[in-house]
DNA sequence: ACATTTTGTTAGATGAATCTAACATTGTAG
DNA sequence: CTACAATGTTAGATTCATCTAACAAAATGT
């Protein structure tokens, strides 16, 4: 049985994870807002339970069996965060913290429940992936808006960074997920793009906004 | 702050709560499956919060404020029934333990949500009242089918016990809420009634099931 | 390369919620 | 009315998740 405070400690290792898998002690302690003795002594346990792979002073690693629970534990969470937009109506920068909440529920009917109302869906309310009752992640490969070029147009598909503060800095700029953005140009100085959508008059992005944003390029 | 653990105590106190509104610290023990010196302890520190009255080797009595914050949970566990139902096609017999669950989530807009969607519903999916954001329940005064008499003819209106092997008894019965229920005889010797309902033919009920149907006279 | 900063670990304490064993009070049945 | 049964409390231990203080290792910068 892995309990709640497990839940998101594997949770955070996940969504910390390198090209390589790999999270130090540090980044993790910050992520949960929990003390480095805390989290190696909780690396510890988690090691003994055969779900992290963990030696002194190198980078945690979650094991197969790892990855596997962190994921049905974020399958949980989107598949709240989906339902919170699509069928109770709250908006995609509202549910975050009550989907932290939810995920928690044990309860297999209930999340069955919620796939099957929502018609199994694929991704969450922020382009997010959400993995099957396996675990296992359909990844797609989207671009960052901050690595396309101007000139192009592409379709927002994802956010990164999913605050409150940033998605109603989303919202009052109208850009959802499915926006089609047309490139004017890039400042090479700062990053900052200039771009148009939705027959608005023209509006600079900053690199942190550009980067956060996952897209498709249209043909 | 009022914590998972403490929350389960209040709802626990307030549901065992007779006329004068005891409970004995064995009963509380009973019904939590948590040991007697536990259940005292607790009850000291629930004391100290000014949520219960405590005295050694007396009855325990929730304070008015412990009365309001158990009305709260009833309230979140209560409308996330009524969801659970009414919003997502659970049966009455599946929701109690999801409840369980789903009402020690802390988000207040949450809760709101579901009370709007359900249009403010009054009462949950087995006829109990549903307290306002106050913890004021709109009590109705319902009789036990048990005290009702042979000739009267009178409507299901809420289900004590709500454990899922008695509501799936009544479904095998196709007795729900709103069910007209002919009262035909009853036995002097054990209580049990001949009763038919619905076009179906005459069925004995027992004095156990009819104690726990909650009924209104129909002229 | 060595001194300093950053990162990570060990040791020991704390608070919440639970337990068992032993003792105390209350209720009840001859 | 007394003895036994039922109920309740005290004392002390345990587990989980957290902390602080002190120490150790690794990374970094001049």
């Amino acid at each position: 049985m892995i309990s709640l405070t497990e839940e998101n400690y594997l949770k955070a290792l996940f969504n910390l994870a390198n090209n390589a898998g790999e999270v130090n002690v540090n980044e993790l302690s910050k992520q949960l807002d929990i003390k480095m003795p805390t989290v190696t002594s909780m690396m510890k346990k988690l090691a003994e339970k055969k779900l992290v792979h963990y030696e002194s002073y190198k980078p945690l690693r979650l094991t197969e069996k790892g990855k596997k629970e962190a994921a049905l534990v974020i399958r949980k969470h989107r598949l709240t965060e989906m339902f919170l937009v699509d069928k109770m109506g709250f908006g995609w920068e509202e549910v975050h913290d009550i989907a932290e909440q939810v995920e928690h529920v044990r309860s297999a009917v209930f999340f069955d429940k919620l796939d099957e109302l929502l018609g199994f869906p694929k991704i969450d309310p922020h382009g997010a992936p959400i993995p099957d009752k396996n675990g296992k992640f359909a990844w797609i490969a989207y671009d960052k808006l901050s690595d396309c070029h101007a000139g192009e147009t592409v379709k927002v598909s994802a956010v990164i960074h999913t605050s409150s503060e940033f998605l109603k800095f989303l919202n009052n700029r109208e850009i959802r997920l499915g926006t089609k953005i047309k490139i004017k140009s890039v400042e090479s100085f700062d990053g900052s793009m200039i771009v148009s959508y939705d027959n608005r008059p023209a509006d600079t992005l900053t690199h942190t906004v550009c980067e956060r944003l996952l897209v498709e390029k249209t043909k």
